[in-house]
RNA sequence: GGCGCAGUAGCCAAGUGGUAAGGCAAUGGUCUGCAACACCAGUAUCCACCGGUUCAAAUCCGGUCUGCGCCUCCA
């Protein structure tokens, strides 16, 4: 398997520290508002990448945090009248939601910024201790970034361009810094924001602090992957290396993964442009499996674009996945043959194939869309070979397949087949016998009238199947 | 100014030296009472442009044009 790892710009062999384990961090959202569908990018992209290890055996420890102390968080917490935990909790709780709609599975492990305190403290005393780190007259701690020798590894930027492309934004306390470079690991209060003590002074932490410290903790001092969006690889994840290594005195996290930008209309998303999305917004017209199933159309490395035309193309897509494998379990309630008839197992193993090159694009930086290209092949192949003298043991092989690889990608396709109301069957065997004595009209009155309380029919060869809009 | 990414059919998108995957849309056909689903068929002599290396390039090198990102909170 192989991992394009930011620190050295190529795809690596991917070898854990651990045989069999992976030690995995994720930057989560900074929770004020509702997620967007740029923060739902790495959330996607990144469960894949933990499922596609789970397939390959590995037990995979996977930490994503949430960031719930930030200015912007306060801002609200202030316009609302309430805590700043009451508005951080509330907007946990929907990205919760919002990944499980996702089908995004739960970290092993959630830890929140206001939890960790105590471990960014003594992390910062660390930093000062070796020299690292100074506290200002007022209290805030800095880091001297000129002290870590490795700084700009990551990002590949030398600390003179740093300076030279360095604007003169003298932002409050910046005249007390040693260096412009250095960046802040504890700030003093402000009036009516949530502080905690410490020996430098009454304050919260800084942002980068955060996830070095959560990371150590629920992971340890070295880690194989830390992964989040590109945008963060410059000051956050640059600046996580600088404090975790400076501290723990070995190597950080062996891979650094990114996701490119989600744009939309070939904008960069923001709300001032007014083309901003949250994925509540994007629930609201469609499954979210689709916005799933879009996101993992591209590669993870290269900016996606967003529309309403891309998005219905997905969704169209999607759908085929899912109409294969409900016809695979119409036909497999129906047929009467039981056991694998001899051309069926050849066919079964040919079928293998698709999984083979399934992963061979997974293992390769995992290029999802090829991925995806190895599902479309096999339910080309299922659409043919499936019929009603098919097999159900060969029926079940390739619904199984099809799944297994659908569920690698996080993708549900598999319908959950609620039982009819008696009205509603009622009125689909009123409609084949209007069909059979050729009352063509009663029979379209019939599904009309179903298709307004949003059940499809649909006549194939195999006999009247129905799904819900 | 510094660093970096991209330009492949109507749209989206794989492919990093051996002769263009896959999906959506559109077209013709099969199936069907019709519709939908499905299947079959053809669909880029060519991968922004110019030059170079090579037996061979969308893929490597140089240049040009265009779009975008980071350098500041940001997924």
């Amino acid at each position: 398997m192989k991992i394009y790892n930011t620190l050295s710009k190529r795809k690596e062999e991917f070898i854990p520290l651990e045989e069999g384990k992976v030690k995995m961090y994720v930057c989560g959202p900074t929770v004020y508002n509702l997620i967007h569908i740029g923060n739902a990018r790495p959330m996607i992209v990144f469960d894949t990448v933990r499922r596609y290890m789970e397939h390959k055996g590995y037990e995979v420890n996977f930490v994503s945090n949430f960031t719930d102390v930030d200015d912007k968080i306060i801002k609200k917490a202030i316009e609302e009248g309430v805590e700043a935990s009451v508005v951080s909790e509330r907007y946990i709780a929907e990205c919760k939601k919002d990944m499980k709609a996702m089908n995004v599975k739960e970290a092993t492990t959630h830890p929140k910024a206001t939890e960790e305190i105590c471990g960014m403290l003594d992390m910062i005393g660390t930093l000062i201790e070796k020299g690292h780190a100074y506290a200002a007259e007022d209290g805030t701690v800095y880091f001297r970034t000129r002290s870590f020798q490795g700084y700009g590894k990551l990002s590949h930027k030398n600390l003179d361009d740093l300076q030279g492309g360095n604007r003169s934004l003298l932002v409050t306390g910046e005249d007390q810094k040693e260096d412009p470079l250095d960046f802040v690991l504890w700030k003093p209060k402000k009036e009516g924001e949530p502080y905690w003590e410490s020996s430098w002074c009454d304050g919260r932490p800084g942002w980068h602090i955060e996830c070095s410290v959560m990371s150590k903790k629920y992971l340890g001092e070295e880690i194989d992957i830390h992964a989040g969006g590109e945008d963060l690889i410059f000051p956050h994840h640059e600046n996580e290396i600088a404090q975790s290594e400076a501290a723990n005195g070995k190597p950080f996290a062996k891979y650094w993964m990114h996701n490119a930008f989600l744009n939309i209309d070939n904008r960069k998303m923001s709300k001032s442009e007014g083309n901003f999305f949250t994925v509540r917004d994007i629930s609201e017209k469609y499954d979210l499996q689709v916005l799933r199933f879009f996101m993992l159309s591209a590669h993870y490395r290269s900016p996606l674009n967003f529309s309403a035309e891309l998005m219905e193309a997905a969704q169209n897509g999607y759908e085929r996945i899912v109409t294969s494998v409900g016809n695979l379990g119409y036909l497999l309630e129906n047929t009467a043959t039981v056991t694998l008839k001899e051309e069926e197992s050849g066919l079964l193993e040919q079928a293998k194939g698709f999984i083979t090159s399934f992963e061979e694009a997974m293992d390769d930086d995992f290029n999802s869309a090829d991925a995806i290209a190895a599902i479309f092949d096999l339910v080309k192949f299922a659409n043919v070979h499936a019929n009603a003298g098919s097999s159900k043991e060969f029926l079940k092989g390739l619904k199984d397949e099809i799944l297994l690889l659908s569920d690698i990608c996080g993708l549900i396709v598999e319908r959950k087949q609620e039982m009819l109301d008696r009205d509603i069957e009622a009125l689909i065997g009123e409609r084949q016998a209007a069909r059979k004595a050729k009352d063509f009209k009663r029979a379209d009155e019939i599904r009309n009238e179903l298709l307004e309380k949003g059940i499809i029919l649909e006549d194939t060869r195999e006999g009247v199947k129905w799904k819900r809009a």
